[in-house]
DNA sequence: TCGTCTCCCACTTTTGAACAGA
DNA sequence: ATCTGTTCAAAAGTGGGAGACG
């Protein structure tokens, strides 16, 4: 699709052509405003695959490396991969995250995704001021193993099942530069787990009774295309471990989200819920919170205990406040101090995956860089190959040599075979998983403009052209010029665009924006899969 | 039978549109 | 006409519980 949008700016007086194979984005061909838009959306990634699949470089290691130390699940710390020694990282809520980490932490996972509680806030030190860099999220298993909540702890019940292919989440204030993620800390507080492998929302999906550990990544790049090749400074904080489940399993960890979470107020003793099933006869949880935490059970007339909560949900209220994660103007804003206890956290050296390397194109478009230190995003992109080859049911007889820009052909051999069934282009089913290459769609005799890239590319082609063109080419930027006369090949691209359903073109609703702002006060989030569910649709009807 | 999952409920918080006033 | 502050309804987010499912 990244033609057809390109055929679209192109058509608009918007896109200079750029070299054979070369990705135009990266030779700044696209409007300022545009590039803007680009960045300040946050998004989903495919990637991770089994580490059985040949195409696993060792980024999928990372989620059999030894288990990470949760409550009850003792075991060393899961290596992180910190490549520069000045950057800090530490945990903002840590004192919630050990009182949760202290029973096994619990994160509730449904069909149409549910929030993270606690949230993964932390600040950050050491980055260049005036550098650009991205802040990601992932969640890998701890383990390989499948848990059941018996008696009062987390015990072994077997072999972990096969974990879908792992998800990046994408700080929505990112890029932003190091002064101005230094400024403040940071909230995951939007990202949503959920347990439908189908999701298309761009949720972190996760097997329920399994255990995981969140990761956050640091990357100095300017931009996504650079993100991809650019060296991944990786931290994680073992006490964020936690285990993913449908229905909690551990009163006493229900109890702490009661008492700390303000959307669960309802469930407090002196809430309504509570009150009247008090009236109703129904005792409160007996859980036994012999420790730091609330002793809800107590009953809310008891003054510490009333203390106590008010210290914890000021903790909480953090949390949650610094969640302006949608609202760009103010997703740094000040933070108030929140007492808590803050500890540095020196992410321990991981041995750096041995990544795919990047294509030699793009390698030379930065700095050199060692191949154990590109991005888990390429790893990513080679799950997301493994896992493209693997749903494949129409086998591709396409020369992809022939329509690969030569510079690329160096990553050929690692790269499954152009499945033209499972690209996301306006004549093929929507897939759950993207394959990591694309058509352009067109018809035969309608080849790309000279300068163009070829007609299949490598995921990160593929991923701008996912982000951008349901949500561009829906929209009638006023400020445009008006469009050309069009060639057949402009119209060809348009045309295909025509197919698409009401909702990839134009944004569903009232609200939607029938000009292209600048800086969207609150924008949607694009990825390869949100666009692809209008919001209307529930996701049950799927 | 049991463990797990899904759906719905009642509640709280958040968000943004609508409105009034300066 | 523009900006600011307030109000209010809708949306989103919570855990509990009943029932379904394998």
């Amino acid at each position: 699709m990244y033609e057809e949008e390109l055929l679209y700016l192109r058509s608009r007086g918007m896109a200079p052509p750029a070299p054979l194979g070369l990705h135009p984005y990266l030779g700044g061909g696209l409007p300022a405003n545009l590039t803007d838009h680009i960045e300040k959306y946050r998004l989903g990634f495919h990637g991770g695959l089994t580490h059985h699949s040949p195409f696993a470089h060792g980024f999928p290691g990372d989620y059999l490396k030894p288990p990470v130390q949760c409550a009850g699940f003792p075991g060393p710390g899961l290596p992180g991969g910190k490549t520069d020694p000045r950057i800090k990282v530490r945990l903002e809520n840590e004192t919630l995250w050990s009182q949760f980490n202290k029973f096994g932490t619990e994160m509730i996972i449904t069909k149409l995704g549910r929030r993270m509680f606690p949230t993964v806030k932390m600040s950050v030190s050491g980055l260049e001021p005036n550098t650009k860099y991205f802040v990601l999220m992932d969640i890998t298993p701890a383990d390989d193993s499948r848990y059941k909540f018996q008696g009062k702890e987390w015990v072994v019940a077997g072999k972990a099942e096969p974990h879908m292919p792992g998800r990046l989440y994408i700080h929505p204030d990112s890029p932003a530069s190091g002064a101005q993620w230094m400024r403040h800390p940071i909230s995951f507080q939007k990202l949503k787990l959920t347990n439908n492998n189908l999701d298309q929302q761009g949720h972190i999906i996760l097997n329920s009774m399994h255990k995981y550990q969140p990761r956050i990544h640091i990357v100095a790049a300017p931009d996504l295309v650079t993100l991809h090749w650019s060296t991944f400074n990786t931290f994680n904080f073992p006490q964020t471990c936690f285990t993913a489940v449908t229905a909690y399993q551990n009163e006493r960890i229900t109890q702490l989200k009661i008492d700390n979470n303000p959307f669960a107020k309802g469930f407090r003793e002196n809430g309504q819920l509570r009150s009247k099933k008090r009236s109703g006869g129904t005792s409160p949880p007996a859980g036994d919170m012999n420790t730091s935490a609330p002793k809800a059970t107590e009953g809310a007339t008891n003054d510490a205990t009333l203390e106590k909560r008010s210290r914890l949900n000021s903790v909480d209220s953090g949390d949650l406040d610094a969640s302006d994660d949608e609202r760009p103007s103010s997703s740094m804003s000040v933070e108030k101090d929140l007492g808590d206890e803050k500890v540095d956290v020196e992410s321990p050296p991981t041995p750096p995956p041995p990544f795919l390397p990047p294509p030699p194109i793009i390698k030379s478009e930065v700095e050199d860089t060692s191949p154990s230190l590109v991005s888990p995003l390429v790893s990513a992109a080679s799950m997301m190959a493994a896992a493209a080859a693997g749903v494949a049911a129409v086998p591709d007889h396409t020369s992809r040599k022939a329509l690969t820009p030569p510079t690329l052909a160096s990553i050929e051999p690692r790269l499954p075979l152009h499945d033209a069934s499972s690209i996301l282009s306006p004549a093929a089913t929507r897939p759950c998983l993207p394959s990591p290459t694309y058509s352009t769609g067109l018809p035969g005799s309608l080849q790309p403009h000279p300068g163009m890239p070829g007609s299949s590319l490598p995921y990160p082609y593929l991923y701008y052209s996912h982000m951008m063109s349901p949500y561009l080419l829906g929209r009638t930027a006023p400020h445009l010029p008006p469009a050309p006369p069009t060639s057949a090949l402009d119209k060809a691209a348009r045309d295909m665009y025509a197919g698409y359903p009401t909702y990839l073109r134009t944004p569903p609703g009232p609200h939607h924006h029938s000009s292209l702002p600048a800086t969207p006060s609150r924008p949607a989030p694009i990825h390869p899969y949100s666009y692809t569910l209008p919001p209307q649709v529930q996701a049950a009807n799927l």
